[in-house]
DNA sequence: TGGTTAATAATAAAGATTCCTGTTTAGTAA
DNA sequence: TTACTAAACAGGAATCTTTATTATTAACCA
């Protein structure tokens, strides 16, 4: 389901476009986040890539991450738990939570990110900018294990 | 904007409906979220409800806002930022995040909700079922201190 | 290759939430 | 009303998540 990762080389060129130097945490970090459909977490990430890196730091993680949101190279995803996650994937796509296992499972369907693309080029919101627009799909995994399929 | 918020009684029922002890405190947490268009964390009623109840206590209402939640009488709000914050208002809507004053201002619009509604009615996710759908508009407010004004 | 500056590791501090325990209170039934 | 019981609460400790601080290291550029 998820696309493949981009090779290394491209990793550094997409870090060096946009005006952050090329680190091997960052490229690490972005990588992992490539790597994944998890949705991860700075708490995951760290798990994950201190097994490989010992001497990488949390604090490293958070702050990489912060850039990297900055840079637009990835996204914060909305969540109810409290916990702050993201998502390499940055073109529009909307999330299904589900509130057992705190999966995050992209929902990728053009019909409904032009549905609302369409919807909100004609609304009118006063004294508001848009800068994104997140739909969340919220309920249950009915069988954990066997995977969600879109139809 | 805000609609007019229940009295007491009103509140004592609902809570009493859902099967949890009418307390002081629960009616308080209520009618503060009741009383506000904020989409409060614990920490803001804390600030707010302490004013009148000193003795209250901060773990109470993060007791308290996760029992409403599970009963259904507030709902968990979605969050780029970390923070639980939470929403009495339990009819679908949208929310405006404004990503400067971490403001949340509730969007409500009958058109949109529709769109979505009918939407999902047609689609077929397999393995997951749907209990809720959040949708967020991200972005800034222009000039802080005016109303934003959805048309 | 060396110098400059941003990035990092390590750790402390802060912020948010949960957990624990003795006490209090709401609901119930006598 | 009163007494009983279970749930809820206050207060505070503990935990989890995130940010801040600072000395050291590494990327980039001349």
């Amino acid at each position: 389901m998820r696309s493949i990762s981009p090779n290394l080389s491209v990793l550094k060129e997409k870090i060096a476009q946009s005006g952050l130097k090329v680190t091997q945490q960052r490229i690490a970090i972005l990588k992992a986040l490539h790597d994944t459909d998890e949705h991860p977490s700075a708490e995951y990430l760290y798990k994950v890539l201190s097994q490989d890196n010992p001497a990488l730091s949390l604090g490293t993680i958070y702050k990489t991450l912060d850039s990297l949101v900055e840079k637009g190279l990835i996204r914060k995803v909305f969540c109810a738990d409290g916990i702050k996650r993201f998502d390499v994937h940055t073109d529009p796509h909307s999330h299904l939570y589900c509130q057992e296992s705190q999966k995050i499972i992209d929902f990728e369907d053009p019909e409904l990110e032009s549905l609302i693309k369409s919807y909100f080029s004609q609304k009118k919101i006063n004294n508001f900018k848009i800068e994104d627009i997140q739909l969340q799909i919220c309920g249950k995994i009915l069988e954990p294990g066997k995977s969600v399929v879109i139809q």
